[in-house]
DNA sequence: TAGTGGTCTAGACCACGTA
DNA sequence: ACGTGGTCTAGACCACTAA
């Protein structure tokens, strides 16, 4: 009978604590949440809050009436935060640099127009970043201008458009993927790299609504990892 | 005086409508809860849901006392889903095949060691994962088998030594990182690539406590990419 | 249809951090 | 010192879904 537990950390830990020493096994239907409430002395709400959070990890299964249970095979989950290059860079007690490499209006080849799921003409911005004056990553991008009229007299010579948009076209939501290529020609010339050289590349599409506001891909230099905890 | 919107989702849909439509703009402080609750037509802790639910997501910052602000530099989290690879490749409809290449136990080197932050002699597992028969991600995995003693007469002739970890020791927390990095003659043997081919990679170490359980470091064919949405 | 998690309420007290 | 978000409560009703 410990009068111990109460806040809904404490009890999360608790739960956690069951989950790793197999109190509580894969497979398992853990008590409902009156019964666990009534054991730590709290409000079911409390007891919710800290399942809720570790079902959000992937830690547990919930489902109404057939309860929670610990799955068989979890699948974690990370939470990734999509860099923004030049704070990155500053944090690491880097300069960051930028320059335009063009900023032209085109209509994009089949492989962007079926990301951004349009066809028409789209300003297409390439600029190089740099870290401490050296090369760092190539950054290819295309914008809907029927989404972002401003983005046709936008500063791009001087500033870099990522940091533009986020000020003045926001999303909804996106996609994001991480993959691995080797550079070509153009782009090894750009970061002054050999060609075929492996870049971690992330390839980001926004949406606003239905519509998408801007694709873009990035091409970092060896050296460059995406990190974060589980 | 709407009467209408009174469930958290509701709520932060509309938070969300008017951060994206500048109603709050970048460095605004917003209403308080009790405020946004009188306007809602609701109760506080339904505010509080929905505006934590976004500030989770980078879209809002909240500190006691100063209120809650939208950020000038929004920093996007994404969350990501882990692959178990034998499941995400049954997914796509692909036949999973696994080949163990050696298990043995020796002393790390210093790299491992260092990401172990542990010296002594470990097993050293390395496979290769197979999709369809074609080799797919070469993995090269240490266990330390002072946390893991049942590790020493695993079955990793037969069964990926990643879903026997997942199995027999849980673990607490863990870092993960994704890079690029092109394959040297070894595993480009291993997955019937040229020298040098631009490699995806995801190095994993996972603890249990203050102790390292395992590090893995998993180096995917060309093709491979990591998805999830913003 | 009945059991379980999901959510909401109205009120309370607390912790933090700004002023 | 005091305003704001963070959390907890006790109770209620609802939504989903397994049996």
């Amino acid at each position: 009978m410990s009068r111990t537990a109460s806040t809904w950390t404490e009890i999360r830990a608790e739960a956690l604590r069951r989950i790793n020493t197999r109190e509580w096994a894969p497979g398992d239907t853990i008590p409902n949440e009156a019964e666990l409430a009534e054991e730590f002395g709290c409000a079911r709400a409390t007891v919710n809050r800290a399942l809720r959070d570790l079902a959000d990890e992937g830690l547990l299964e919930r489902r109404r009436k057939a309860g929670t249970r610990v799955p068989l095979h979890p699948v974690r989950r990370a939470t990734l935060r999509i860099p923004v290059i030049r704070r990155e860079m500053e944090d690491h007690g880097k300069a960051y640099g930028y320059r335009l490499i063009f900023n032209r209006a085109e209509v994009p080849p089949d492989d962007v127009a079926a990301r951004m799921r349009a066809r028409r003409s789209m300003l297409h911005v390439a600029s190089l970043h740099l870290a401490d004056g050296m090369p760092f990553m190539a950054e290819d991008r295309w914008i809907d201008p029927t989404v972002v009229p401003a983005a046709r007299t936008a500063p791009f010579a001087t500033g870099n458009a990522n940091e533009w948009l986020l000020a003045h076209a926001p999303y909804t939501h996106g996609e994001i993927a991480f993959s691995a290529e080797p550079a070509d020609a153009a782009v090894a010339t750009l970061l002054d790299l050999a060609p075929g050289a492996a870049l971690f590349v992330i390839c980001r599409t926004t949406w606003d609504g239905a519509r998408a506001v801007t694709t873009v891909t990035q091409r970092f230099a060896p050296g460059y990892r995406l990190q974060t905890t589980l």
